[in-house]
DNA sequence: CAACGATATGTTCGTTCGGATATAACGCTC
DNA sequence: GAGCGTTATATCCGAACGAACATATCGTTG
């Protein structure tokens, strides 16, 4: 079985030496948005509910206003959304993603093939 | 003073858990062309030997062949070079990042105006 | 008010990553 | 052959990262 590169984009934004927004947060949000929760959102990812919270914590603060809106409790009581602002971080990501990809098809083709098989 | 953030694209491409082709390896083949030798590459950019040497040990083994041509020997006798892979890989890396950049440029702008200032 | 489920936050621990250091082998110059 | 500078490699140590676990707090439902 040949192994099978994966080629991506990886867009990051950074804020002195934070990390702003990468590709793990916009995942996270993606998943938020799917879920409607931190915790289900984080272990639909395979991830720690620290993380997530804390990859939250460092978005939220690097942004004008928060990327997700979050309330405590159970039963219906709480939960996360995303804000506007958030929604459009995402497709503004996703949407970079694919521009860059499909500009650069070509030469990403030729990267490839100075690839071991 | 306002935080300037930094905006790059960061392509990587991965053979299963490893990741082959980065900036960081791309930034040090570039060094290594410019000073002809890994040990003052690393030194320019502020990066331990060590740490040198294995990005260009895992490169090469991802690579069909070497993208750099390593010899032994001080007084002009040893260093490192550039191979024809090596510097078309850098070529196609960096001509995928500007081709990128600028096909999002406009997105990119308004993904800044998400952020704090 | 009790229960449930979600956010919010601290602590502990193992793993990984990279820097620092040391050493060997090697090739050119003098 | 001595000296220098380079590649190549091993070992040790500290920092950083993230998982796991433990609580506290809160809002809704019944």
């Amino acid at each position: 079985m040949t192994r099978k590169p994966l080629v991506r984009f990886r867009m990051r934004i950074t804020t002195g030496d934070v990390i702003a927004i990468g590709p793990g947060k916009v995942e996270l949000l993606e998943a938020i948005d799917r879920t409607g929760s931190i915790t289900s959102a984080a272990a639909s990812l395979g991830m720690s509910y620290r993380r997530a919270w804390l990859l939250l914590d460092t978005l939220n603060r690097a942004l004008r206003g928060p990327a997700v809106d979050s309330a405590r409790g159970g039963d219906q009581g709480g939960g996360s959304a995303l804000t506007d602002a958030g929604r459009e971080l995402v497709a503004l990501y996703r949407h970079v993603e694919s521009t860059a990809a499909s500009a650069c098809r070509r030469d990403i083709e030729r990267l490839l093939g100075l690839l071991a098989r």
